[in-house]
DNA sequence: ATAAATATTTAGATTTGCCTAAAAATATAG
DNA sequence: CTATATTTTTAGGCAAATCTAAATATTTAT
């Protein structure tokens, strides 16, 4: 049986492995769990004697397929379980993602087969991030960070990439939501802040909002 | 906070005190929880340092005023998730019991209260079980267990108090549900066994069935 | 009322997951 | 290329929740 703390420390490699390159290091875990790098090395250990990674000392880590496996259905039953929280108890998108957290460790396979029924098999959730299907497959999103486009692109905001409530009121009260049109007017080369048009009206933000916004170009 | 173990035992005590009478033992707890009387005893005194329970020693345990609370919104909890399984996810009323196990301790009132409002204030769970209101008052059902009843009495089933799948899976067996119409045509002297009579059907259930099902007579 | 049976508590160990401090390995800079 | 800085691991401890075995309290039966 796989603890919830080793469920953990999956879903956080997991999470560095989407957005970095090569093997993932004991800092980076320790500093997306909050925890010491110490705890970390112990943990590795353990997931490894599970065969759920791959750990050479002192050379980072990967996930096994059996550890993919286990994080990815992890991944899913977080993005499922916001999904049922926004479109049916009428959550808003900045709320749930501490409930979520602890929702995806219930286990059941039967539960989030239903579940997933239930809520008409989306693809995506609240934020516009992809749902892993059953067998694990994460759906394509051609989408590309809104820091990385140039000026003058006129683009579809389809997701973001950070659940945090701070971050996603501030989005809330830009009027920035899943499907709005964003256009970049301007790039500040000091800060790589930007200026944009949404439904005209013009907004200042900061590379650091703009590194999370998933945008779709009209190519 | 309150840990997982502690909500379990909180369970446990309020689940023994509502069938009898009296401060709850030692061995009663560790058997409602398959565990030893010594690690009961242990946990006693956590649960007694953190005011959730009244213990002197060797003379039993009740809960205080905030443990009852607590447990009692657990109970709430568990029969609202078992209703939304049931009623929103179509799993069968035996097969729910311990996935409300895992979901009964989730930590967000805001997500219960919703999930009250979603389901639309259900007054009793799939197994006919009053769900506590949010502030805690248990509904009153004026039914009586079927073994209490002489012969003759006709009634209706409106629950069950064992949450267990062999037992749920033998009553749909027998075709009794929430709602059927029984008439007791006999009583074993030997074994209080009961001969009973469902939608001119005849059967012959045992003690221990008769026990776990709540009848309401037309008086 | 006292001995035997039963119930409860205490004592000492174990496992999990975390911590701090120190040691060892690797990376970086002059 | 060596010295310093950084990263990672090891060592030793702690708290929670469990266990078995032993001690103590209570109940029951003769």
């Amino acid at each position: 049986m796989i603890t919830l703390a080793e469920e953990n420390y999956l879903k956080a490699i997991l999470s560095i492995s989407l957005n970095e390159d090569g093997k993932v290091s004991t800092n980076a875990i320790a500093n997306e769990i909050g925890t010491s790098a110490a705890s970390v090395s112990d943990m590795l250990k353990k997931l490894g004697e599970k065969k759920l990674i791959k750990h050479e000392k002192y050379k980072g880590v990967e996930l096994s397929k059996l550890g993919q496996n286990k994080a990815v259905m992890i991944l899913r039953k977080h993005r499922l379980w916001e999904t049922f929280l926004v479109n049916k108890l009428n959550f808003n998108w900045g709320e749930v993602h501490d409930v979520a957290e602890q929702l995806e460790h219930i286990q059941s396979s039967e539960l989030i087969d239903r579940l997933d029924i239930f809520l008409e098999h989306p693809k995506f959730d609240p934020h516009g991030e992809p749902i892993p299907s059953k067998k694990g497959k994460i759906p394509n999103t051609n989408t590309i960070p809104l820091n990385e486009l140039n000026c003058g692109t006129i683009g579809l905001v389809m997701g973001v990439t950070l659940d945090e409530k701070k971050f996603l009121d501030y989005l809330t009260k830009l009027n920035i939501k899943i499907g709005s049109k964003i256009e970049i007017k301007e790039k500040i080369d000091f800060d790589q802040s930007l200026c944009i048009e949404i439904e005209n009206k013009y907004y200042h933000i900061s590379n650091e909002v703009s590194k999370h916004l998933l945008i779709k170009t009209k190519i």
